[in-house]
DNA sequence: AGATTCATTTTGACTAATCAAAATAACCGT
DNA sequence: ACGGTTATTTTGATTAGTCAAAATGAATCT
């Protein structure tokens, strides 16, 4: 079995991946900081991993995940979204603390659990944050959505998800009705000053920075 | 915080101090058996224990929990049943296959997780096996009842609960009608035999090895 | 009491995972 | 094509946890 090490490193190759370009290697600094050790130790860790078959290591390139590699950490990152639906939907927790809670749970469930959780959740395709939870069968859903930053301005947007995962973020987020579900206009973009203004329904607008504003993915309303 | 290994050994010296004399010391060769690991790793870790404060270590005696020790101990312990418990009642698992899981999620739980399981579930006081679950508060049920080995017979009696987590003895247990919670009466005990023979309200005998009849704690029926 | 047996501790070695700091290769701008 | 900047790899050391096997102490049995 995979250490609890092991799945990390597994599991931030494929979210690195997925935010990266199709079949671009993922580079060990970001792996590196993404699992917050020193480059060195990631260096270390995908010879490693590369040996067991579990990556594929171009020295002074990067990584990037084999079939099995991710066959792996498909399977910690379907345990990691499922745990944290299981800990809001049933549990009641904040959708802003349960993230740590998942990122050790995800390593202590067996598939067994796996799939009953699943099956108790009503077989949810995202998770309370709008990321997508892979399927059983290792599907994960690649749809690419605008953000505050980059959507259509004036036209009503519906939230699909927050892509941050501390809680000051997604705390910030919910105070001011921009969570998953919430619907939002965007009134104004200014790209040299950095600012993006938002509009609820009846509330008073909002400013954002680009950065923020591009944590905040949205589609547009159906109607 | 402690590591899953530290709060191993705090669990089993807890488990193995109830089950032995009050006040008693834990010998080390009791100790590594519990935790499959070689008696001179136990020893080891014993001192790095004691060094923390966790545990009191008399060398060439045994070990005995400190008021800190225990408090972490009772804590995973009852993370650890309520558990089983959540797996059995909510995701409907055999009670025979919770324990490896329960193993490693007692580890993996916060204290806030654990509340809101105790809610959830109502806060039990045991769990599916009839073990006691500790209170929030660090009590634990010290209620020691009866075993089929032990009991007056001829006489109605309620299982109370089971005390072996192995799968096998689970199985044959339920498969017979001796789960906590059943009505059985012991027919006949051959101690020189070291057979029990018992039955169920309209059922066939059944026979017991003293040692097995050990393992079914029973409590009078109320009548 | 003395010798034997048995449990416990010690010693030396190993694996997984990590860091600090030095060495090296790739990249980039001129 | 060269030199400098930056990312990556190497090297040497550390910590937690473990085992095998030798050494030691406690207990038991004549
Ligand atoms: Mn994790
Ligand atoms: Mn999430
Ligand atoms: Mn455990
Ligand atoms: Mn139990």
């Amino acid at each position: 079995m995979a250490t609890s090490t092991v799945e990390n490193y597994l599991k931030h190759i494929l979210l690195l991946s997925e935010a990266g370009a199709a079949g671009a290697l993922v580079p060990m600094g970001g792996l590196a900081a993404a699992l917050a050790v020193v480059p060195g130790t990631a260096t270390t860790m995908a010879k490693s991993l590369a040996d067991a078959g579990l990556i594929e290591h171009r020295p002074r390139h990067g990584v990037r995940l084999t079939a099995e590699g991710r066959r792996v950490a498909l399977n910690v990152l379907r345990k990691h979204r499922l745990v944290e639906t299981f800990l809001v939907n049933v549990l009641k927790m904040d959708w802003s603390t349960v993230h740590p809670e998942a990122e050790r749970l995800e390593h202590a469930i067996s598939d067994e659990v796996l799939d009953r959780l699943d099956a108790l959740l009503g077989h949810p395709a995202t998770d309370p944050h709008g990321d997508p939870i892979p399927s059983a069968q290792g599907k994960l859903s690649t749809e690419v959505h605008a953000t505050l930053a980059t959507c259509a301005t004036a036209r009503p947007l519906r939230v699909v998800r927050v892509t941050e995962q501390s809680a000051e973020f997604l705390h910030f987020a919910e105070k001011n009705g921009l969570a998953p579900g919430a619907t939002v206009r965007v009134t104004g973009r200014n790209l040299t000053a950095g600012l993006v203004t938002v509009k609820k329904n009846a509330g008073r607008p909002l400013a954002l920075s680009l950065a923020a504003a591009g944590k905040i993915l949205v589609t547009p309303v159906r109607g």
